[in-house]
RNA sequence: GGUGGAGUGGCCGAGAGGCGAGGCAGCGGCCUGCAAAGCCGUCCACACGGGUUCGAAUCCCGUCUCCACCUCCA
């Protein structure tokens, strides 16, 4: 079994072979930073995140580029509103998202393209598809796609041209309601530095266009896959394949969508409010234990966000990490490297099978349980090959626990809270002793009340930091 | 209207003709001074109605419900 991928465009599973042997190029959609990130942009990153992860995994070398849209209308529009400079709005939310995908431990992409530092490129492919015949100019700067004379348009989605309701623009100047635009006219009152020169007049980029030029730019006139959100499908990514396959251009040989998180059974919307924006979930739950969370479901299905999501997948995370903590001080893996491992064959085919990480999840729960066993067994051996089966497929997931916990912590404020821990647990290893069991709880309940679990083990007491608060606790 | 998707045990969530996925919660037990953690056991589900089959959650027909895209959207 090799790697079977899900493809929009056949609305199947097959064979993933790359275009070029041992390579493969990657554009994702990235985000139009207009706003600060949520919960639901983050889904769509780590989605892709375990796809990169995976795919250098099992030995390709993958390009990854993710755009960013760092010039729109609604960037003009909140930037206008909050009376601060538009490229300084984008700018400020780049860099949330750029914090964001950071705390959750996404692999860097290998090209970040901005709209704005790509415009040649964009006015290259739009004059193009004017001296071909594919597109059109209604004077003024606006120029549009020629839905008609492009027989594929509608392939993506399996739609036929003539069922795209699209209801008419007044004044547009379209020659077809579902043309689309490639650049937008500069429009009175705009600021003179979101415009730019065209043989056409002045404007700027229509969304699709973007994508089109800087995938192109970035990984050639043809590449493996693009991805992004399920809502990009119609009209973003039609629109993008439609007008650089117009070209000439052969570009995505395949199409990966991710689903959304929902709440209530539907879509989040931005009416919601803030209270999953990543910042916001951030401050209550530790960044692992939320890429867990968006990792633990298969990538095409809905995933509802309730506070039992987070809480459940805080008490399973812990379940691994505390595991992998309790046999990494029985059995020594310095100088292993997890990431080269050998993968268990079950989770090697879960995941070849469109990743399938829920039944891949299932295999480190089996190995979890042989390892805790091991570990109640004392059998060391048993105990080595568990907990490095545990770690690397965990590792293939971007979640080895003992990375995020060298990543987490600050080692001084821990090293120093550790010593204070252990002098009291030391104490009341004396009490207990003495079987002066009052004081040996005293001591738990303060340490308790303090954030910190005590484990009594043979070996002696344990401790470490209790979950942080629940989501449904009101602060 | 067009297109795509979904309905699985108390909850989450894989699977897609026969071998009791997995997780969370609960319950019983072991261990423990008590806990916690862990282990053992328990909880045998597939929207509904028909049909095919030795056998259906899985295939076929029909019905119901839900969601999304078709305007910006991860």
């Amino acid at each position: 079994m090799s790697l079977h991928l899900y493809d929009t465009a056949t609305r199947a599973q097959s064979a993933f072979v790359p275009l070029r042997e041992g390579r493969v190029g990657l554009y994702v959609c990235g985000s139009t930073v207009q706003g600060s990130p949520h919960i639901g942009h983050l889904r769509t990153d780590v989605a892709f995140d375990v796809l990169v992860r995976w795919l250098r995994r099992t030995g390709l070398e993958v390009t990854l580029v993710r755009n960013v849209t760092d010039i729109d209308d609604k960037i003009l529009a909140k930037a206008a509103d909050a009376g601060v400079p538009w490229w300084a709005w984008a700018l400020r939310h780049e860099r949330e998202f750029a914090a964001a995908r950071a705390a959750l431990g996404l692999v860097p992409a290998d090209y970040e393209p901005r709209a704005t530092g790509h415009m040649t490129e964009m006015v290259e492919l739009m004059t193009r598809l004017v001296d071909m015949g594919h597109a059109y100019t209604t004077g003024e700067g606006d120029v549009w796609f020629d839905v008609r004379s492009y027989a594929d348009y509608g392939s993506l989605t399996n739609q036929r041209p003539e069922d795209i309701g699209i209801s008419p623009e007044e004044g547009s100047g379209k020659r077809d309601p579902r043309d689309f635009a490639l650049w937008k006219a500069v429009k009175p009152g705009e600021p003179p530095t979101a415009s730019w020169p065209t043989p056409y007049g002045r404007g700027r980029p229509g969304w699709h266009l973007e994508c089109s030029a800087m995938a192109q730019r970035y990984l050639g006139a043809s590449f493996d896959l693009h991805g992004g959100g399920l809502d990009l499908r119609f009209p973003h990514h039609e629109n993008e394949q439609s007008q650089s396959r117009a070209a000439g251009y052969p570009f995505a040989q395949r199409w990966m969508h991710s689903a959304w998180v929902t709440q209530g059974g539907t879509k989040m919307s931005k009416s919601l409010g803030n209270s999953l924006l990543v910042d916001t979930l951030l401050d209550r739950t530790a960044p692992v234990v939320l890429r867990y969370a968006l990792t633990a479901v298969h990538y095409r299905s809905m995933l509802e966000w309730t506070p039992e999501t987070v809480e459940e997948a805080e008490t399973t995370w812990g379940r691994l990490a505390g595991f992998v903590e309790r046999a990494g001080e029985q059995v020594d893996l310095e100088g292993v490297d997890v990431a080269a491992a050998e993968l268990p064959a079950a989770f090697t085919a879960a995941m070849d099978d469109d990743l399938n990480v829920p039944a891949a999840l299932a295999v480190v729960h089996e190995h979890l349980h042989r390892g805790n066993s091991a570990l109640a067994d004392g059998d060391l051996g048993d105990l080595r090959t568990a907990l490095l089966a545990v770690r690397s497929m965990l590792d293939a997931l971007g979640l080895d626990p003992v990375a995020w916990s060298e990543q987490a912590a600050d080692r001084r404020v821990e090293a120093a809270l550790g010593t204070l821990v252990r002098a009291t647990l030391d104490d009341r290893a004396q009490a207990r002793a003495a079987r002066d069991w009052t004081t040996a709880d005293a001591v738990r309940d303060r340490l308790a009340a303090a954030g910190l679990v005590i484990e009594d083990s043979p070996t002696g007491a344990r401790w470490s930091l209790a979950a942080p608060l629940r989501m449904n606790e009101e602060i």
